[in-house]
RNA sequence: GGGUUGGUAGCUCAAUGGUAGAGCAGCGCCCUUUUAAGGCGUUGGUUGCGGGUUCGAGUCCCGCCCAACCCA
């Protein structure tokens, strides 16, 4: 910004001289009494709303960060921000005192202010405040990223997600909806008569799926505890506690590796309805998820967009969403599937691309086969019921085939977005199959669940729904990391 | 963990092994309604870190750090 301020050019040590300059003109505030971080200053509402107030003549007050300054000698146009807009703001030297005139050279790119002005329209009928009063708000020590180009640098915009916020509206964008269908989730599970409840994120054994844990420590207590991996079996022993419908919205923790799909911490929606099964909560699922698209991107087709916003895909979110069996859909790629051996069937792995390893047992050959050619080829929303029991070991078995589970998997954009189940009640089914699930690790075994289930639980449906990737889903987002405010990274040096 | 690509001024990006540059931002000057304002001038660098090769390294080689993508 161009003032006649004397910058005294001494340089410091540990900073360059952009940073020095600034906390000159710091110093320069303080030293007329003005106070450089501001206080409470009253607006006629956000930047949107005083665009909205906007009629001839009349005085409002706004405030926000200061993200532009065209300078045209002695009167001045400054683009104020803040999350909801952009409004120009003019100084004229002769049409304002000196005192703010004075007050306006200290001022740089960056800062917040507040501003009393009577509005107006320029010659390019832009909407303006003609300032005349000035309040320093907030003074910033560095300069904001590049106006036209904003803040590229991938690592940046994770490490310094504000930078990020502040000059790419793409990005404000995408957590704005992110917002928007937490909101919505809540609202859609209790307008449905779900109860949100809070459980255990420090748990003395991490059950409820098959993870790495973090561990952490209880002073106090001298306990081993973990983070959560999931809050099943706390949202199950509500249900033997009487509450029908219980739902939780919050984080989970998987010590396992970072990729575009997993982040560390993860936020996931998981659901517990008695008296129901996973056919039920399908539909239930179905029904939200449109809800969400419709609410949050005002349709069912989902477009996604490439940087130079190209659409590079189109959802079709229209209901009634396609059901399957898993089985059918191996028969789908190869008619013949279950009736070969396994040498045969290994053979076709290889003929089919599909990549497998020598040491894996029918069921993984087949669930490769699964996962590369049907749920990676898959971007309308697709339900696969029925799965093989060894994929899913904790759900409900089906009545007609003890082979198979009652459970769903719900894929969309080629990704796992939801399992919905059938949920297992029975306690001694449940012991058996927990401790086969944790082998030679008996310590893993969650005691007081099962003993809570010898107590009862109603028969009930429940589904988990994966928050990130859902939001991923409905933005276009190409990584987790893009939809996570603050993903997990090194500490840089 | 493996492979590939990248890290240069506050930001966005250039630079055959031969004096590290531009635009924006900043600073100075001009301009009384501009819109990435404009014009003239100008400051700013431990090229991620550490070694090596070379008369000479941002560039080539080795190691390390961080990130993105792919794979496990």
């Amino acid at each position: 910004m161009r003032h006649r301020f004397k910058i005294r050019h001494h340089k410091m040590d540990d900073e360059n001289s952009l940073i020095a300059q600034r906390r000159e003109k710091l110093e320069a505030l303080q030293a007329r009494g003005a106070n450089p971080f501001g206080r409470a200053f009253e607006t006629s509402g956000t930047i949107a709303e005083v665009r909205e107030k906007f009629a001839d003549d009349a005085a409002l007050r706004a405030a926000g960060r200061i993200t532009a300054h065209r300078d045209m000698g002695k009167s001045h146009f400054v683009d104020l921000r803040d999350s909801t807009g952009r409004m120009q703001v003019y100084i004229h030297a002769k049409e304002v005192g000196a005192e703010v005139i004075e007050l306006f050279k200290l001022v740089d790119l960056g800062d917040f202010i507040g501003v009393e002005g009577t509005c107006f329209l320029t010659k390019t009928g832009e909407p303006t405040l003609k300032v005349h009063k000035l309040e320093l708000l907030g003074k910033s020590l560095r300069p904001l990223p590049e106006k036209w180009h904003g803040l590229q640098d991938v690592e940046a915009r994770y490490r310094q997600r504000y930078l990020d916020l502040v000059t790419n509206e793409q990005s404000r964008s995408v957590f704005e909806k992110r917002i928007a269908i937490v909101r919505e989730i809540r609202r859609f599970m209790e307008s449905h008569g779900f109860l949100e409840v809070e459980t255990p994120m420090l748990q003395a054994v991490a059950g409820g799926a098959a993870a790495e844990p973090f561990r952490t420590h209880h002073k106090a207590l001298g306990l081993e505890l973990y983070l959560r991996i999931a809050p099943e079996l706390y949202l199950k022993r509500l249900l033997v506690g009487g509450f029908n419908k219980v739902f939780e919205l919050n984080r989970n923790f998987r010590n396992e590796g970072i990729s575009r799909k997993h982040n560390p911490e993860f936020t996931m929606l998981e659901a517990y309805w008695a008296y129901a099964d996973f056919e039920k909560v399908a539909d239930l699922v179905e029904e939200m998820i449109c809800h969400l698209a419709q609410s949050v991107c005002g349709s069912l087709q989902v477009e996604h967009r490439d940087a130079e916003g190209n659409v590079t895909r189109t959802l079709n979110l229209t209901r009634p969403w396609r059901r399957a069996r898993y089985r059918d859909l191996i028969r789908e790629i190869d008619p013949e599937w279950f009736n070969y051996t396994s040498e045969k069937r290994r053979e076709r792995c290889a003929e089919l691309g599909v990549e497998i390893n020598p040491r894996m047992a029918d069921y993984e050959v087949t669930q490769q086969v699964f996962e590369k050619l049907v749920e990676e080829k898959t971007f309308d929303p697709l339900f696969v019921t029925h799965c093989p029991k060894e994929l899913v070991p904790l759900a409900k078995q089906n009545s007609e085939d003890d082979s198979l589970v009652d459970v769903y998997e719900l894929i969309i954009n080629g990704q796992e977005i939801s399992p919905g189940y059938s949920e297992l009640n029975d306690p001694t089914t449940q012991r058996q199959r927990l401790l086969e699930q944790a082998g030679e690790e008996t310590q893993k075994l969650d005691e007081e669940f099962l003993l809570a289930l010898e107590h009862g639980m109603p028969s009930a449906g429940g589904f988990g729904l994966g928050v990130d990737r859902l939001t991923m889903l409905l933005t276009g987002a190409e990584s987790i990391r893009d939809v996570i405010l603050f993903p997990l990274l090194k500490p840089k040096r």
